[in-house]
DNA sequence: TTGTACGCGTTATCAA
DNA sequence: TTGATAACGCGTACAA
């Protein structure tokens, strides 16, 4: 059995609360004499005393822990944020908990009602299918929440990349090659996120085939032979998943056509293939959630407002050899695209 | 406030206890009359019951919480393993507290004193430097503990590949190809991982260059310039990282070496560098800890071996046009290498 | 400056 | 079959 608050008042000749009071530290522990204070301290550091957690989590209502629930922390774009997100609040000495939902709603909600009954701190959310109302109900409304990623209208504390401005960025860069007639395979459109992408990329372009499939790599795939027949110069996926998939498959195919792609896919530039991806700045967004967070944490009362990155894209080796030979093909000059700036593994 | 057993005993007119029984459920239950039993799971339900984790766990010291520690989630291998592990332990009832060590011995020990103080039930440890004495010091030896991917001596419930065979397995694939003048980049040769790894493979070939550094992809960028200029016919990494560095930066250069590659790196098939990685079966790692874990936690006295699985290895396409040519070049036959199985990104 | 006593919400013990 | 009561370990209002 560890020490506790007794055993050291018991040690030292005092009360719990003188105890509790010295190890308090900082102002409260002032009030102690100074006597009396160290020989707790030495006490405590005697028997290697170390505060339950737990109890003073059941008396105060904090446990110093946040949760992160995610559509899936498999997914590296997740994975780089939940290890970022968990060095800060390290830093700051919190704990995180992290919850899958797997794009699975019953999870979800189950994960939503365990933060109440854990005296969770505060939640950094990737929102499902859920809109604000049915969050609200599952959630004390006093509950420190920032939203990640897809953002929910009328919720504040947010952060996430400027959708629009990231659709509109893959969408021009794709047409510096030229691209006119493309597919799209995307995940569940009844997600937001694959949705409104999908919507994005239809409205740019010339849709001559989709496929849509659960968000997995086997998705990407199997849309190679739905869409290649109808010769697209570019095939959009609406995440990075799907796009492994379909790269992986189509990187047999002779003469593959550009790829434009929403979030990043890792080692990029080595792939032979052109592709253009809408990258998200993952250390700002990882940033912004826990600066978000904190001053909610404290019940710092200052107005929070959603924070919205600029969208980035990025091009690999193979896209800026590609959009070479074509602006020479075109027109012979005129190359000036703002540059975009290489991924970086 | 959310409702307690009080609330719902004055609701029913009976006492903390009974429905305390009540609620507990199974054979604990029935010891009530089936009268006020009803009458208490409706008042529960009515009034939207939970139970108070916290005030449970302070009294059972059972949190049903477990925690996972890595050395960095951000990591795919990792992050695949969370995510099966996460999806296991909540069919089971459990949630998952992350803790990322960063391969910085101290925040592993910081976090192996907040294990005590929360009351958390069990660990899945990836550990760094620590050996058995110094691990058993900073943890209660009651503790469920399953040890990951780096066994430790004298630890019994331990799940990881079979390093020295993957080892094996590599080298000899790679001397398929006539690799025989090697360069090796490593991590920090103090973490056993990176030592043991780099050890085998020096001991396989002729070590011609190497190149250590912290486990970054920069590492693996900066092991170019190193390596390069000795004309090694392949370069062997101690793990994925380094290794996406390294590719990133080979992809450059004309008449690149083969590589070899503790643990796998994403896209593999698709980048036309040949390589082979010595793969583990994440599905299976994930499922023997969690099958590690259980009958731990229930106290269940079975004795537990350590698990170690078979090592694999997987090529990409363009190892094999390698195999082929080279198979060709030398004798033209006897092409009968135990064909590795397709990597699935 | 210090000590006493109570409450946080549960589970467990002991009577009735 | 039930209820009163004591922990679990901590923080804190109130008293001294």
């Amino acid at each position: 059995m560890p020490p506790t608050l007794v055993d050291i008042a018991r040690e030292t000749n005092t009360s719990v609360s003188t105890v509790s009071r010295v190890l308090a530290g900082g102002v409260i522990a002032n009030r102690i004499s100074k006597e009396t204070r160290e020989r707790v301290q030495l006490a405590a550091t005697r028997l290697g005393y170390r505060p339950n957690l737990v109890a003073r989590t059941l008396r105060t209502r904090r446990s110093n822990t946040i949760a992160l629930l995610v559509s899936d922390i498999a997914n590296p774009f997740y994975a780089q944020i939940a290890s970022l997100i968990e060095q800060r609040l390290h830093q700051h000495g919190y704990s995180l908990m992290l919850c899958n939902s797997g794009e699975n709603p019953t999870r979800e909600v189950e994960y939503l009602q365990l933060l109440n009954q854990k005296a969770i701190d505060g939640l950094i959310l990737v929102p499902i299918t859920i809109n604000k109302d049915h969050l609200m109900q599952q959630v004390p409304a006093k509950l420190p929440l920032v939203i990640l990623d897809r953002p929910i209208p009328g919720i504040d504390a947010a952060v996430s990349c400027d959708q629009v401005e990231s659709a509109r960025l893959l969408c021009d860069t794709l047409r510096t090659v030229g691209v006119r007639n493309v597919g799209i395979v995307s995940g569940p459109l009844h997600v937001m996120t694959h949705k409104n992408r999908y919507e994005a990329a239809k409205q740019c372009f010339n849709l001559v085939a989709q496929h849509e499939g659960t968000a997995t790599a086997e998705t990407g795939r199997d849309a190679v032979a739905k869409l290649m027949p109808h010769k697209p110069d570019a095939i959009i996926c609406t995440n990075n998943t799907l796009a492994r998939g379909l790269i992986d498959a189509l990187v047999q195919i002779e003469n593959p056509p550009v790829i434009g792609i929403f979030d990043e896919v890792p080692m990029m530039h080595v792939i032979p293939i052109p592709i253009v991806c809408a990258v998200q700045d993952i250390n700002a967004l990882a940033e912004g959630c826990v600066n978000q967070l904190l001053p909610l944490l404290r019940g710092d009362p200052k107005p929070i407002m959603p924070m919205i990155l600029p969208g980035h894209t990025a091009t690999n080796r193979a896209f800026e050899a590609r959009r070479l030979a074509h602006s020479q093909q075109t027109t012979g000059g005129e190359s000036n695209h703002s540059s975009t700036e290489p991924m970086n593994a």
